[in-house]
DNA sequence: TTGACATATTCCCATATGGGTATATGTTGA
DNA sequence: TCAACATATACCCATATGGGAATATGTCAA
């Protein structure tokens, strides 16, 4: 087996920075793809194909505007991400490392 | 050029579901490799790999302990992708949301 | 010193990536 | 109907992946 197709899941598909740049872009309101474009200074495929790979994990929407394709952030798809990471939150908060340490300490100690 | 290496970044080494895994395990204190292989099931040379990618993120701290190599979680890695998902929350949260949608229509009524 | 133990590394392979470039599809206005 | 426009898809390629299996490296205990 090869790695996960970044299709496989919001975690794939957001760690490819351009993907996240676009996410950042589109954060600020729904966008055609041609401002995507000239916004980003990419190529207009490398966007569209960017955008195909945001559209399958459901990270962004996609809605019909005469011949443009105007695209919007899904962030709830997102959701999972944060959720499994808020479990970590208190890792780099120096308090609640001190405490796991002396919780760690009186662990071993027995 | 290909995707980008799975030691690129926590983003990427994160996405592996295989490695969160490692991640949660690590999470409720230190660990030598075999009793991860135990617990985890797999194969002892998937599990020392997947531990090589997470120790070249900085995912995870290597000690010496005899025969042994204790691994133990550094969450302080994770804290780029906290960071960044962070101005997400409010996308998903539904109150905000309608929020969101209020400034949008004021806006786009402009 | 030797063998068991703990872990890391190497090799092989099928697979999908992301960029570049060219082209297809679909839409609009004249 | 046709040309310009907006976007998507197809093709080619170098690259690294993650699993499986075999093996190397390093450490301890007798």
């Amino acid at each position: 087996m090869a790695r996960a197709a970044t299709t496989a899941d919001a975690f794939n598909a957001v760690a490819e920075p351009r993907r996240r740049e676009i996410l950042d872009l589109l954060a600020e309101g729904e966008l055609p793809v041609n401002d995507l474009v000239t916004q980003l200074g990419w190529a207009q495929p490398q966007v569209s194909k960017h955008l195909r790979v945001l559209r399958k994990v459901g990270l962004v929407d996609q809605r019909e505007n005469g011949r443009q394709r105007m695209y919007r952030l899904n962030g709830r798809a997102l959701k999972p991400i944060h959720d499994w990471i808020k479990n970590y939150e208190r890792t780099w908060n120096e308090r609640l490392d001190a405490l796991d340490e002396l919780a760690h300490a009186l662990k071993t100690e027995e």
